[in-house]
DNA sequence: CATGAATGAGGATTCATTCAT
DNA sequence: TATGAATGAATCCTCATTCAT
């Protein structure tokens, strides 16, 4: 029932960073929210700075073990892709504000010259864009990938085309331009048409 | 003159955006920073946020302005492409803060119940993608491109591209890695290997 | 106009002194008291120690400039002394207050690490002992003191005397007793008896 | 060992109170000091001021029974006043901390209208005094010491200058200058010349 | 008796905003 | 227009005090 407290207070101060940002949150609204006192928030964070890039940090986490239990070591590569995105969007589209705070602390924690914080976030980064780029490593060895950019890389491109199709093109396009299925053709066949690409 | 002051006024906030959050400045420093008087930024903007915002636009204005230039009417399709791609690239390698700013205003936007904000910056939006798209349509014309997907979500997926080349890879892997030729590469030819993919 | 807000704020400040320490005065009060903002005090002091301690030091400038005054050049040395102890008496006794600030503020600067507090504070001590000791420095010379203690000894003794019976003796023994001139024939006479004395 | 506790509190205030102010030490800092836990405070003291308030009167205690046995009810006068000087001087200098809770404490129990408090801290002061006193009244009754001054009243002057050259003369002149022999002689004799005094 | 986690009133401090000049 | 001194609402944070264990 220790941990029990600072779990209510990240999670008050998440739902509350769905539509606000930093310095329009209160500690006494997160502290109404997590239904707790004050000076609680305290016993467990430094300051307000902390708690929210304890937020994130642990919300980041949850997503990597879902990622992990996702990886799908049995599956087949291509379905194991799909798997992992689909796993991702879900996760963001279920906890919006989390995302955001990733957003805006991720930029944060690169940015500061605080000691170790900018490190923990890299590791979780890390940690992420290693997932996926097993699952992508996986294909490089069947044959299906090309060899001459790293899986790390190609990674981060993917993941970025996921943020795009949740973020960008959230409320755009019809359904069908946003499927998943489609943005992984995108990303394995490329935008370019096959009879003229390689000429 | 009237507006040399508030041009000054947008670019020290842009400025002091660059390693610093919205509630982090104050229009104390923004004031100092462009010459001017506390009182004087009233005159040109309601409140801070609408002067955050302001700059936000201005700085998209800047860069659309940019990309409708090199969006190359003459050039060939593939040298549009990645004449525009470093166009953006090297506008926000420049003036990191804008980005920072976009990024965490444009948030705000969406978001934002405000009136007109959520239109006035959607349509800039659009105009940066429909300039992309622009070209990439000359690509579909020319049979380059594939036609099953619209050029306005190849453009925003590309723009995601772009976006993790300079953000998430920036200091990350060696040059070569992160040239806009393997980027524009890939999103053409896509991760798949040819002789697999299709299978 | 300027320091005129300044004088108010620490002429509030000082009244609220009179039977409050230090944690019990609030800036709040403060303000109200002085008929400004409660934001205004910033502008003039860094905080409130700062509040503080530099009403401190202005009342401590205010006596030695009374005693500037009062020191009596042309005065006969008896006269001088006398003239002295009850001007400073008379000051404290008006303004209570300065008193409680100057001790326990000058305990403060005393063991305080801070830069140039230290030697801000007991240069004005130094300066108030000696107005003192130069006159006591007349009654040197007259032949009326003794010369085996330097003067500037015997004023802090006799500032201990006019603190003892300014405070200690406040409210106690009946005036007689109290009077300046008694003090001063203890002072210079001592406790001794003539007679024995010397035995 | 129920005092034990109250006891071990006491000294930890005592300790903490050496360079800081009574608003400058947290109840946990002395609960910590003490070794015991911030609630049992509590079981022996009403609020923190109350803590305090026994901490100063407690000590002044102990300085009391100190001046009780050192009284000398058998040595002669001067070596007993001495000896009584000395006393007190070592014991301030050895509990400085104390000493500055007496004095700011004594301000606040003479200010104070709560109900018993000024009557306990008076009760201490006038022990203090009479100790002093008693021996002062000796050299009276051994006509080495002037009549028309209660011996009271000089004890007060004596404690006074005792103060002076433990606070004020701390760390300045050289120690000769601040012997307790110098202090007493100056007490007995007077700052005035043998020769001309009474004229 | 002892404890220390939990609390929330209280207060110092900041800073967007106003307005007299 | 332009200014910056003045303001006080707003907020983070501290810490004396309580109370369940």
């Amino acid at each position: 029932m220790n941990s029990d407290k600072k779990q209510r207070i990240m999670q008050a101060a998440e739902q509350l960073f769905r539509n606000r940002r930093f310095h329009e949150i209160t500690l006494e609204e997160i502290a109404r929210e997590a239904g707790v006192g004050k000076g609680t928030i305290y016993l467990y964070f430094s300051d307000k700075e902390d708690l929210i890039f304890q937020a994130a940090v642990a919300g980041f986490d949850e997503m990597c073990e879902l990622l992990r239990q996702n990886g799908g070591e049995g599956v087949a590569f291509r379905d194991g892709l799909l798997n992992m995105c689909e796993t991702i969007s879900a996760f963001f589209k279920k906890r919006r504000p989390l995302f955001r705070i990733i957003m805006s602390e991720g930029e944060r924690a690169m940015e500061s010259t605080g000691a170790g914080l900018r490190q923990r976030w890299q590791q979780r980064r890390k940690t992420m864009i290693q997932g996926v780029a097993s699952v992508i490593a996986r294909g490089v060895a069947s044959g299906e990938i090309r060899r001459d950019i790293p899986p790390e890389i190609l990674a981060e491109y993917l993941l970025g085309m996921v943020r795009t199709r949740s973020w960008e093109l959230e409320d755009g396009p019809p359904e069908p331009l946003r499927s998943h299925v489609l943005m992984l053709d995108l990303f394995t066949k490329g935008a370019g048409l096959r009879g003229k690409v390689g000429t």
